[in-house]
DNA sequence: TTGTACGCGTTATCAC
DNA sequence: GTGATAACGCGTACAA
């Protein structure tokens, strides 16, 4: 790969006006930039990302830190985060932490060491202090981080309420509930809005992991110890379970028993019977995040914004028709 | 940041002495060595990446380049590729292509220009000049490019003979084939496979997109026009989307109508029935593709090499039990 | 065993 | 308008 000095040379000039047309900055003679843009051409020359961000101290690059991309939740947000970025000349760097703070610190680590200008996040460990001291910007994503850091969610307690009242105006007066695990401070807030407008109406509840295996079994335990006609899932993979758990007992979903998920993945329309679920706007979430980190990035004020993204019901097979 | 001139300055030594302790080079007395310890903690001091990188033109990136991580299938890969990248020290950068010939362009543009060490391409266009010209390291992951690029894929043709002789050996007599698009090699061979393993039990066939949607007509188009009791679909997307349709109309699976996919994602054991199919190793494609990269990154010999895994049946329930 | 000085490729500041 | 040249932070001959 040819370099700057080399096109220099080649087009009789200096290092300095190669450097001026390409950046478009300064002063330069129409006959000169000619000459440059000749060169350039003859020798394929691109400028070196890595030599202009030692001197910039800007590398162009967003760290996105996730769970795990292979939970179905987790790609349209990516995609929406690339998107964005590319369409910013960004690129992105994928971190899968699997919730474990270990993997999470290494990669804050090194990912400062190479100057990421970013940095998206969607962790559990708010307490983790490395966020509050570093100075690169950073934005939160679906989690809530203490200290200043912007954040991107959508509105948990909504969703839950929402579900709640979908289900009893449909009809269910048995409410179930599976929840997620309880330590992830947005999926209790789900459960929170579920339960206040459940009231009464919800007799049986029980935890899950987010693996459909486990939620099976889940699903499998509540069916033998209650009796109920609504339920609500925590997300849209522990839903399927259900339906799946639901047709093993012979329980005709939606006559017998309304199914209700959450998330808005696109299982829930491939699923039989499609999914009545409280969709998150995924990837509107992933686009904010990065619209937000990129402002900041280049500039933009320093304030702790919190944007709660509002969620709706889709309505599909597993609820009953009204009227 | 702290640099490598203050550590040397609080540590009373050069910073070529700095140096040597960090890459644990040459010669250090150990006296020296614990008082650039001691500064480099005192500092947190972290080597500058991008500095390293530009003098040793070496960036510990990774580009992973494929369709749409959106796609159910590569998110297992991307995880793959991203879990033996990090455990050797490589950060991986996610591209999406939307198989668009000019986003591809433009990233590999941007990825050369920023210096990755290698790349991991996931595409159709075998035909892009710059995968001969560049001299960065390639692999073709699940397609296969020209030129001596190495590739890992699975086998497709045993994999579409496979589905087929399942089929038929589980009493199936009308076959019918869902493809997708014929303009990706990879999915064709799976329909020569099945075609030919088939031979005059193949009834129907019709080609569809990969999107749910595009699926679920197609099928409707092909029940509304054929009979058949044994279905083979391009892919795990695309059988869910025979089962909702075959549901629709009554059909019983497997009962009446045998289905069997094409992947090994999870979503065929979220759907009901759960999803007998083909799978591929795709966890292990990836890793493949990563460990192969690497070695070649860090000297491995240059040669075109050719990995096909094997792929093989996952019996669930939408083909009948034997006997 | 250690330190000086240069180069990696770019940008920005000055003189001219 | 243009061209030297000094950074940016690091690694390494080579001299000491």
């Amino acid at each position: 790969m040819a370099t700057i000095r080399e096109v220099a040379k080649q087009a009789n000039v200096s290092v300095a006006t190669v450097s001026r047309v390409i950046n478009q900055k300064g002063y330069v003679s129409e006959e000169a930039r000619t000459a440059v843009l000749q060169a350039i051409e003859k020798l394929d020359y691109r400028p070196n990302r890595v030599a202009r961000s030692l001197y910039q101290k800007k590398s162009g690059l967003i760290g996105l830190i996730l769970p795990d991309i292979t939970n179905p939740f987790f790609p349209q947000l990516a995609r929406a985060v690339e998107d964005v970025a590319n369409h910013h000349g960004y690129q992105v760097i994928l971190c899968n932490t699997d919730e474990q703070f270990q993997k999470e610190e290494a990669y804050i680590q090194a990912l400062e060491s190479m100057h990421v200008d970013g940095l998206i996040i969607t962790t559990n460990y708010s307490d983790n202090p490395n966020y509050a001291n570093t100075d690169v910007p950073i934005i939160a994503l679906d989690r809530v981080l203490q200290g200043a850091i912007p954040t991107v969610s959508s509105n948990g307690y909504a969703g839950g309420r929402l579900a709640a009242e979908w289900l009893i105006g449909h009809g269910a007066e048995r409410l179930a509930m599976i929840t997620g695990p309880a330590k992830f401070p947005t999926i209790r807030k789900r459960h929170e809005g579920f339960e206040e407008a459940a009231g009464d109406r919800l007799v049986a509840s029980i935890e899950s992991m987010f693996h459909f295996q486990d939620a099976l079994k889940a699903a499998e335990k509540l069916f033998s110890q209650h009796t109920f006609d609504g339920l609500f899932a925590a997300n849209d993979v522990i839903a399927a379970a259900v339906i799946q758990a639901a047709k093993q007992r012979n329980i005709a979903v939606p006559e017998q028993l309304q199914v209700i998920g959450y998330d808005g993945i696109e299982l829930g329309e491939m699923i039989t019977p499609p999914l009545t679920t409280i969709a998150q706007p995924i990837y509107q979430m992933g686009e904010m995040a990065a619209k937000l980190l990129i402002e900041r990035i280049e500039g933009g004020p320093i304030e702790a914004s919190h944007h709660e993204l509002p969620v709706h019901v889709i309505e599909r097979e597993t609820t009953k028709k009204k009227g």
